[in-house]
DNA sequence: CATGAATGAGCGTTCATTCAT
DNA sequence: GATGAATGAACGCTCATTCAT
């Protein structure tokens, strides 16, 4: 962001500016996302939105930011209610949580995530690991005793798999099927079974 | 395609630019590619282009038509050398199938799946359900008796999941991994197991 | 250039863009120098153009460096006539040359030289370097015998003198005044006789 | 200026304006002078100098008029020392004064003179007049008998000269060197011995 | 008076598409 | 059919200037 918005005014402006672009960005995609319409969508004058952000790639990115940061958020408090006892438990809230995040605004998250580009490679990665550490904790909470070697790979495997899933039943708009769900915590029990 | 090419000259020129502009959505990606980089790259003049194809989206769905029907005879290639006997072996060959797709040109599948806006939504799903066969398959095979309501779904969860786990590794070059790969044979098997 | 034109239709269609370009640029400075203006005054479409011009300051150093080659060629020209056999008679020549460049568009000349910039400081200094060299024939011509170590620094100081005073006449309309015209010849003779 | 600054408090505001607009010009030049920028640097709020002054191109005038005053204020001092008695020591002065007007702040100097738009010609002239003087009081010095009717163009001419020959030398860096100050002397004297 | 957030006309440039040759 | 010069709507972004606070 340009500069650092410091009076209440300039605040309310922002907040305009990224509500409105974070709607354009969702029904136009990156491709057609395209500043002289946040401007207008935000009912404010295009200068204005050039004070606060560098440039195009500058507002999508502070999107961005704040998208993940509430992913992570979400996904983090999907884990922390009562103490899951249950192995089915913790995987049917790790799969709620994904869900929810994905149900929210799916078309902002995948623009977000695969359209807008990444100036900085480490800047994706660092998310990815974040968003992993959740199915690391449940790899290492199913394994019955020492971590083995393949235990990341795991992860990562567990995680796109769920991803994968997710995605295409949020393309489809079957995020709230039972079936689909259930069918994805048995694949993921299974797994983490056949493992231990 | 705006004209059928019936004589053989023409049919040389259309694959003349469908070469070339494969390449070049390829390298530049969706938002990059420009019909008249197109043209000088196949050596002919933008006028030909447009004696072809209707327009830019025309011409990259064309090529998206071509490639997925290329990935769709990779894939049953793969399934039909020898019988088969057990699932491991049914499993593993079907992952490679995947991969091998993935492999050839990573770059134009991303572009042409995630990028290259798809004009109906039906035209997605018809390759889609296809692709899906060869899962449906799969479950058929191993489950032990009678075909169950969930199966569908099953189907659509294991191909959304194998979807997931190698466009990750591909994202991360890690196509070639063995760890991974078997990693990814596990879930899949334990899956099929589970609801065998 | 972008590119060079082959076909005749490419030939006017650049000299009009040119033609019509220096008139902008002389009416407006560089400052004012407006593209879309160029191409509305050449009667042609902005993309026309930018087909055969890189950008703004391409444009204008095309202009520049065909400007710059007329008053080299004008100032040989006006050189090379019958022998001039008395100093005074050389010297009425040079002034004459380097008056008649600048009375034919005075405008362009100062904006080509003092507004537009030079992307390469050598690009400007070969031309100085060619433009003096009719005052460095002078001096050797007026020198009897040895040439002088300060001969080079004489050139320069001349070439600096006879612009000087034929800008400031052009600035205030005297271009054609006889008797500035004699006061500079006696200012650069007189010069001449006390260096021999 | 937009209003005569009465109080003190807006004297030493108009000051803090101008000296930081001045360092602006003199470092970015006309095209780049942005009233933004000059408002940063003076660290006063951009609406304060809209206070002060009409617009850009009021403030850049105001510059310019203090500047051509020390300017003219410079050159009166260098001339009024010790009475100078020969012919080459009143030269020699003249054109110490002139380098070093020049070499104070050649870019502003330059910026000044020949950026800056000067919106009545007349303007321009009113200096031009003055700083001729120098320039005439020589001739008249030099000139044994009586007042010729071309001492007026012979001025201009000298003036001119002298300006060119300075300001090539500023322009290449050179306006400490002694062979060329030496040159110029000798050009300056030997039209006034001719002249005699 | 001072502030600085807000304005918006207008710039340089691109590139999908057309159509005279 | 083939050509490629020509088109022009539309984009991202700047910066002189205003005016509510």
């Amino acid at each position: 962001m340009r500069k650092a918005p410091r009076q209440q005014r300039s605040q309310v402006m922002v907040n305009t500016i990224l509500e409105a672009a974070t709607r354009v960005l969702a029904q136009r995609g990156w491709a057609n996302f395209k500043t002289n319409e946040v401007a207008e969508v935000a009912g404010i004058s295009i200068g204005s939105l050039y004070q606060y952000f560098p440039d195009k790639l500058g507002l999508a990115e502070e999107i961005r930011k704040r998208h993940l940061s509430a992913v992570l958020a979400a996904l983090s408090n999907s884990a922390h209610g009562e103490a899951a006892t249950t192995l089915e438990l913790r995987v049917t809230r790790l799969i709620d949580g994904v869900i929810a995040v994905h149900a929210v605004d799916q078309a902002l998250h995948r623009v977000l995530l695969k359209e807008v580009p990444f100036v900085t490679v480490a800047n994706g990665e660092e998310f990815e690991r974040e968003y992993q550490g959740r199915y690391r904790e449940l790899i290492a909470v199913s394994a019955g005793a020492i971590p083995n070697a393949s235990d990341e790979v795991a992860a990562r495997v567990l995680a796109a798999a769920v991803e994968g899933v997710v995605h295409a039943a949020a393309r489809h708009g079957e995020l709230k099927s039972a079936l689909l769900k259930r069918e994805l915590a048995h694949l993921v029990i299974a797994y983490l079974r056949v493992r231990a």
